[in-house]
DNA sequence: GTGTGGCGTGAGGCTTTTGTGAACATTCAG
DNA sequence: CTGAATGTTCACAAAAGCCTCACGCCACAC
């Protein structure tokens, strides 16, 4: 459960349906019944996606579109509803939504266009600390013009995907990814592969980096989670 | 402000057309009309925005996208298809796509689709992008990212389950959950189990959070219905 | 062809987590 | 005060998750 999506829809029916397929993309669902309470939840708590029923009790949906536009922070908004001419989808992009998808829809359909979105996100996020070149942690260093790192000034010899994975986890230092999220971000999009690769990357990666690859100091595991990057800065 | 935009499109009236409205929201547009030269060209600048056909002379519109999200940038991709089927909608968003509009199409959903793709990597790029997953109370502090969190500063060893129920009441003070909801909304929809597994894992929990287990601050007992998280308490 | 290094997968063994049972404590109604 | 219902605590075995090592495949260089 890494993201967290907001469902703003009177029909509780579709409303579950929907939360029960999102747990699949491991997102944590909240659902409000009504406009004016989702315009507030919504305000309330960080989400990173609202799913937005236009026909509600209460404020209109495309008023809590509006509304929630004119604040700064940028959050996907996905219209579900049963308004399905062009010109209704067209006002609806024009009013801020990301996507426009029209009842009776398809769950696997939804399903997917949020993942689009998730994915986006993810890259765009993780995109923004690209600009960086050298990352130092102790006496760890890692130089991506160069595609090589050292560590206490002697050269490690990482193999190209080593490499992609320590630079991936020293540009989010503390950041905990679950490996599915790795696959993604490294390996790239839409790799099909065992999340038990993960595993011997970074087994190997740390056979290299650590000085006692048992009690690891910089790639730490999150039980039940994922790998995190060490940001702490403990020395010994 | 000037995007590109590259069409992959053999069909040489509706990559017109398309150019052609294109041009309404500022934009500079390339048409390539084979699935080969459009991976080349899409390689070759940096494009805003890449609407790709799927079905294409050369290298298949699919394909295309696929080798596009090897590299590491990032760049909107539209699919725009004869291929209306809702299994192709889903192969296509989960190959990589961010938007997947079927033809026949209206030129005039298009061009919106488009603002809202150029509008949201705005946002984006304008650095809007960081949602804190991040919850404070008291001396209680909860991080999503790092899936970690600590107390009066010193960090709290908990384990994956745990988390994620401290987070769920921690998001949602005040309200109380009876244990089946818990195990709906927490160890996941379709949980099958005793609600008393509940019990164990807040005992877990509050030895690890309360000063005093037997006098819990935070998490606290609702007789008869369940837990909630305390949203009163404040000074210790 | 042949050799080499990198990579993904499989299997076994180990550690941590978690669900469950049982005993004990608390609340509440009458 | 008593008893039933509900909540708490603790221990333990099963399950889940993780680490390690080794094997075979593939791409590339020679």
């Amino acid at each position: 459960m890494s993201r967290r999506v907001l469902i703003i829809e009177d029909n509780h029916d579709i409303a579950e349906l929907v939360r029960l397929h999102l747990h699949d993309c491991e997102a944590e669902v909240d659902i409000e019944y009504s406009g004016d309470s989702g315009l507030v939840q919504a305000r309330n708590r960080d989400y990173d996606l609202i799913i937005l029923d236009l026909m509600l009790p209460g404020l209109d949906g495309l008023e809590v579109c509006r509304r929630l536009r004119e604040r700064r922070a940028y959050i996907p908004i996905l219209m579900l509803t049963a308004k399905s001419s062009e010109p209704d989808r067209v006002v609806g992009l024009e009013m801020g939504a990301d996507d426009y998808l029209t009842k009776p829809f398809s769950i696997r359909e939804l399903v997917a266009r949020v993942r689009a979105i998730f994915r986006r996100m993810d890259a765009l996020r993780s995109g923004h600390t690209e600009a960086v070149h050298l990352i130092e942690h102790g006496e760890l260093r890692i130089d991506r013009d160069r595609h090589s790192a050292s560590l206490h000034g002697r050269p490690l010899e990482l193999t190209a995907r080593e490499f992609e994975l320590l630079w991936h986890f020293a540009s989010h230092p503390g950041r905990a990814y679950r490996r599915e999220q790795l696959l993604n971000q490294v390996w790239g999009a839409g790799y099909e592969g065992y999340e038990h690769t993960v595993n011997s990357h970074i087994n190997r990666l740390r056979a290299k980096i650590e000085d006692d690859p048992a009690k690891p100091r910089y790639i730490l595991t999150v039980w039940g989670v994922g790998y995190k990057f060490n940001d702490m800065a403990r020395n010994g």
